[in-house]
DNA sequence: ATCATTTCTTATCCTACATCAATGTTACTG
DNA sequence: CAGTAACATTGATGTAGGATAAGAAATGAT
């Protein structure tokens, strides 16, 4: 129960078995069946997840009814709509587990608490914040001019290990191309002596 | 002297005369002639800037050279690169003056410093790094699917003040189209009674 | 004013990627 | 192990937007 993310809080933040203690104090923990959804557009978002185990996907929908995926998080990442939560206003993504997957939630109030709880938390925390920004920030860069196959080497070198778990159309939408297209770019680097594995 | 900053504080975020005494000491103010630096690529971000009059840009350059603008800082807006600040590297972004510009420089730790001063500060900067991911997520948005056309009408609601202001191949660059096909869609608007201003 | 430079538009052609449609794969499932 | 459903590849064709080039208009320096 909370293993996984006491482990993780430990190894990456700092957070004692002791401050653990206390920060966790009512947090749940549940497993959700592929396909699944935890969050769905147009609600308002009130918990973010951390993954122990499995894969989640947060995408939206645009007027024409297609996806884009906008996060993925595979094990010991967090997921949340950030601005839902902090605004309290209506999410336009809806987050889905990919695979079975078993996430811890956490509460609204869970970051400040848990901050006053333990100093090591909260630089943490910080630092997630920080690279958030930074990761979108360099996602914009991207999507600004970079072409098809640019990008999907940066996702590659990004997250190898999701090639193999994300159907491709997934990885496509979160490309901002079509599955055919993507397709065609991973033939073309595969003409060119490309080895992802 | 620092005016501007003061009124703004005080309206936007409820900080008192008295406040604004105490977190403001040892702030400093420039006017920067149009065209000037205050970022350049590949040095560390060592400051936030407040815009009190005028316009302000930052950008990155791929390898083809290619300017890509990530953000534009009128009047009342913070510009820095949060990451470079928050990690200590060096930053892919200039910031440059638009227009000739004066603007209060917040060094690293002012906005802790100035968080301890004042409750209402460090509440109002919360929401301004909040405000930050969700512009940042509404623009990966609509670079993942939306048509130039729909980019360029989202940007006219959201700044249309800039629109008079920056020459349009910067907003081509914010886009990430070209100038020409911004004035195609320009035109294509016109044609369809489309009255900015 | 005048000339130069920068910005904006327009026209032509071209390319990357979308769309559509068919065919191949897997992988469940009864 | 057939039968279907989900996913991936391939091919043919269309199109939005890029590249290039040239002129118009604005801006600015002398």
């Amino acid at each position: 129960m909370l293993d996984q993310f006491k482990a993780y809080l430990n190894e990456k933040a700092g957070v004692s078995a002791e401050e653990f203690r206390k920060l966790s104090a009512g947090l749940t923990e549940a497993t959700v069946p592929k396909g699944e959804s935890l969050l769905r557009e147009g609600d308002v978002c009130h918990h973010a997840f951390f993954v122990e185990a499995g894969l989640l996907r947060a995408f939206s929908r645009d007027e024409t009814g297609k996806e884009h995926l906008i996060q993925f998080a595979p094990e010991n990442w967090f997921l949340s709509d950030r601005s839902s939560m902090y605004f309290n206003t209506p999410s336009d993504l809806t987050i889905e587990a990919i695979e079975e997957t078993r996430v811890v939630f956490l509460d609204s109030g869970f970051a400040d608490r848990a901050s006053q709880y333990s100093p090591s938390f909260r630089k943490y925390n910080e630092k997630l914040l920080q690279t958030h920004i930074l990761q979108l920030q360099k996602r914009v860069n991207l999507l600004l001019g970079a072409p098809a196959e640019k990008r999907y080497l940066n996702f590659v070198n990004l997250y190898p290990d999701l090639l193999l778990r994300a159907p491709q159309w997934m990885i496509a939408s979160y490309l901002g191309i079509t599955p055919e297209s993507l397709s065609r770019v991973r033939k073309e680097l595969a003409k060119r002596n490309f080895r992802p594995l």
